[in-house]
DNA sequence: TTTATATTTCTACAAACATAGAAATAAAAC
DNA sequence: GTTTTATTTCTATGTTTGTAGAAATATAAA
């Protein structure tokens, strides 16, 4: 009811996020395992360029569906419970 | 966990539909609204042509997040609430 | 049967997007 | 310091998408 155009753009970037077969694969993936890095996720879906999963995983940690921690040259990254409960909890299924 | 194919290339269709502002915005409505056409939702969304309304609640529909319901010339647009709970539970807050 | 209304399909086009190779950046290992 | 590994940015390209006008379809009203 009360969806005020800030909230209202997020969804949309989150659900823009997810309505791509490879992101939601990644976020699917991220749901069941926690802090995996771009390479981790790149050996799990092959056929998938480094630049494109960069390119991918910039757009679900925008959209606030990923969460990012880094530690050396590496990224980890996690599903935001709180986020997907809200938004796209079938992820979380 | 146990999402197959056929689930995930589902619940890529009802993101990809929700992520567009005009369709979310559609969305929304008849989340509010039950039962509107698709002319009463172009008086209340301004600005977008016929044919565009009807691409978008074409979209909306095939992804299954609505149903219609066809008298006479008219047809009547709902949210599907199942699946909007089980998807995207953000429409019905 | 003609007219009006509701919706879809056809057509076209500019804008946005997914993709990946190459170059750049950054940090670790040697 | 050099090399290796991880990730991003740049650049380019083919594809998809949102948009709307015009024509088509379908039903209701006059």
């Amino acid at each position: 009811m009360e969806h005020n155009n800030a909230e209202l753009q997020q969804a949309v970037k989150i659900y823009k996020a997810l309505g791509e077969p490879t992101r939601l694969k990644i976020a699917l993936l991220l749901t069941e395992e926690r802090n995996l890095c771009c390479s981790d996720i790149g050996s799990k879906l092959e056929c998938v360029a480094g630049s494109t999963l960069s390119h991918h995983l910039k757009q679900l940690t925008d959209s606030g569906l990923l969460k990012l921690r880094k530690d050396g040259t590496y990224i980890y990254y996690s599903v935001n419970r709180e986020i997907a409960q809200k938004y796209a909890p079938y992820l979380l299924e």
